[in-house]
DNA sequence: AAATTATACAACCGCCGCATT
DNA sequence: CAATGCGGCGGTTGTATAATT
């Protein structure tokens, strides 16, 4: 069970309490934050002590305006990996989760839905009977239950090692990573090879809609032409009814 | 200049997976 | 096996500041 018997101390953190946690941290380091409040002689519950120090008092975090270079692969990994924050963020150096995904919501959320509202009247999010039904991709697997590898580290790691393979002799991107199931790990190769990306882009949507496939028409070949209708930049899928029956009937 | 609205982002909350007991 | 506690995550809220009316 969770929660503090007593109360503590919540809403924004004062600057004395900023210097108690880092020298707190400068002592023991960072980690066993239920420790921390009692180390540092603060009323704090321990996830508030861990998200202060992860999103603000950090010195590995990079603060300012966020390069075109950063925003350009938000949206790439957004399109990716749906909303896994602390992943795209990992590959983002010194930026945090909270940072990615407070950008994401206020820079690039609005204007993604602002801008297809604008190229497409059906997708008129007040008008009840469109009923429209938005689709977020997600990677096909990311689970670390299912593999264990898939983590930052791992990522940091191994994707290091590949783009520094790959400057003198390219190997398909395929190559690179695979679980042990044997397959392969896209969303991973994508951030090493841009040429692979239109076909991974397809595979990202296939979690959230069931691509059994019926007829002649294979599932891609479906998601294919009705992502080109209705995806937007940012990748998200906005079906009507029809469409929505269409690939998930 | 004051009031109102929009924006940005820090922080909280609830949930989850995992390890330990 | 169940209960508990922890770290971690994403969704959401609260609030300070900026922009607009």
């Amino acid at each position: 069970m969770e929660g503090p018997s007593v109360s503590v101390r919540k809403g924004a953190w004062t600057e004395e309490e900023d210097i108690l946690l880092k020298k707190c941290i400068e002592k023991y380091g960072a980690g066993e934050w239920h420790k921390v409040s009692a180390r540092a002689g603060l009323n704090r519950c321990r996830k508030s002590c861990r998200l202060r120090w992860l999103n603000y008092l950090s010195p590995n975090i990079k603060r300012g305006v966020f390069t075109d270079d950063e925003v350009d692969l938000i949206i790439r990994l957004h399109k990716l990996l749906g909303n896994r924050w602390s992943l795209i963020a990992g590959r983002l150096t010194g930026r945090t989760a909270n940072d990615v995904k407070n950008y994401y919501n206020t820079h690039l959320l609005k204007k993604n839905v602002d801008r297809s509202f604008d190229l497409d009247p059906r997708l008129n999010p007040s008008d009840p009977k469109l009923n429209i039904k938005v689709i977020k991709p997600r990677p096909q697997i990311l689970s670390k239950k299912s593999f264990p590898i898939c983590s930052n580290e791992y990522m940091k790691i191994n994707t290091t090692a590949a783009a520094a393979s790959s400057t003198s002799t390219p190997t398909p991107a395929s190559d690179n990573f695979l679980n042990e199931n044997g397959e392969i790990m896209w969303w991973i190769n994508l951030m090493m090879n841009e040429d692979e990306t239109d076909y991974q882009l397809q595979q990202g949507l296939t979690d959230d809609i069931d691509l059994s496939v019926s007829g002649e028409q294979t599932a891609n070949e479906k998601l294919e032409v009705i992502e080109e209708d209705n995806c937007d930049s940012l990748g998200e899928l906005y079906l009507d009814d029809e469409l929505w029956n269409m690939v998930n009937p």
